[in-house]
DNA sequence: GAAACTCAAAAGTACTACTTATTCAAGATG
DNA sequence: CATCTTGAATAAGTAGTACTTTTGAGTTTC
């Protein structure tokens, strides 16, 4: 197994103060770790180290390790942001990815169609033709794989390293959202018409336009949400 | 001090990866590294640790700690953007870390306007009025306090934690450009009008208007930068 | 030549001993 | 009585040794 000592004890109490069950504040002693989670020192301490470079924690002689607030965490740690999502705050947490998603991508088809390869120009293009296809034949998983496939191209060919990253967030938020019912039953024709827009766009190397097609796109996603969560209340922070 | 043994070995290897020294691929064996930084096995494996955690290496048994692909790297970790900072790829870092905050600004302006306490919609009303100051005083440094207290302020009020936690990325690029002659002598009387348009459609909630001026805020400073770029060329990736 | 088997290398785990910094409190000093 | 000093207790930090597990590579066997 992939799964070493090591990292089930940090699954474990990394889960616990992300999802609340540690609050802020709480100070845990290494001795007491090894015997909650019957870990070894050696084990305890790195996860402390892990933890602390995290910003979970941070570690101070003569007293322990102390839980820090939230708006200290590196919420940028694919860990982290993990636990939030198998959490009880996984619709706040897919909230947030979903606010820095919109942010992000528009920005990045702009420089992707500045920077983009004449092959990532052309793969761009036949993703959104898959897309076509899939939608008009009304196969919503295959849609949602090509979906994830074009964003994920999109960021890569930015050549913005922090943009790129944020490919596994835009996975888990596009699969987070059909997977809720936050998404019409088929997908919407003019969601896939920006799409192609945003590929020609791309394929042409028109920045502008790339940017104000994703923002589009992007938009839309945010209303459908924003109406569908309407009618439940807005979820607390 | 604060800078334990831990710390500095982190550091040292660490940069050493970031600035590229250790090219991706290489293989350390974790003996070899206590004798290059004089540590001890518990220093040498938690530094390991810790540089997994961040996707700097990973860890094969039978192998050693290998060094990953810059594109495999936890690109947000604070720890990261402050070797590359300090490194030969500083300039480099700077436009990306740019085209981040640049990306994220005006979304978070229009969240800001939407969600920001009354005190946060106050205080930035009066940032904008200091800002004013000492742009007419032409104060460029107390101009640069104010500059980045303002940034920081909407990123806060956004109530987005991971907008907010970018606060540390956007004084470094608002610092690095007034360092590097990036910026005019003097602040030009645009920016400042559009800081306080900004600051009032925050305070009356008009999240298009907040969105579309911080917009015009971050491009400006684009285009500035790119005039000021093109002279020189364009930095290499 | 392919599959199974063995061996050794290096990371992972565990434990013990020692060092250092920091808090808290007792006691000295003004 | 207040304040400063000192020291002891505590918990994290560092060091080193011994043992376990995994796995890559060579070797044997069919």
């Amino acid at each position: 197994m992939g799964t070493d000592r090591h990292e089930q004890v940090l699954d474990a109490l990394g889960a616990a103060i992300a999802n609340g069950s540690l609050v802020p504040g709480t100070v845990l002693r290494s001795e007491e770790l090894q015997e909650r989670f019957g870990a070894s020192r050696t084990v305890a301490r790195e996860v402390v180290r892990v933890l602390e470079t995290m910003r979970l924690t941070s570690s101070k002689r003569r007293v322990g390790v102390i839980v820090r607030e939230q708006a200290e965490w590196n919420h940028y740690d694919p860990r982290l942001i993990r636990w939030q999502l198998d959490g009880p705050a996984r619709p706040a947490a897919l909230a947030t990815l979903n606010e820095l998603r919109s942010a992000i991508e528009p920005c990045a088809a702009r420089y992707a169609a500045l920077r983009a390869t004449p092959e990532e120009r052309g793969k761009l293009g036949a993703l959104g033709e898959r897309l076509a296809r899939t939608a008009r034949a009304r196969d919503l998983s295959a849609f949602l794989g090509f979906d994830i496939a074009f964003h994920d191209l999109l960021l890569t060919a930015s050549r913005n390293p922090m943009f790129a990253q944020l490919s596994e967030v835009v996975e888990e938020v596009l699969t987070g959202r059909t997977g809720h019912g936050l998404m019409p039953p088929e997908p919407q024709p003019e969601a896939v018409a920006l799409h192609l827009e945003v590929a020609a766009a791309v394929a042409t190397g028109d920045a502008d336009r790339a940017e104000r097609a994703m923002r589009d796109i992007v938009v839309q996603a945010r209303d459908e949400i924003a109406a569908l969560v309407s009618e439940v209340g807005p979820e607390v922070e």
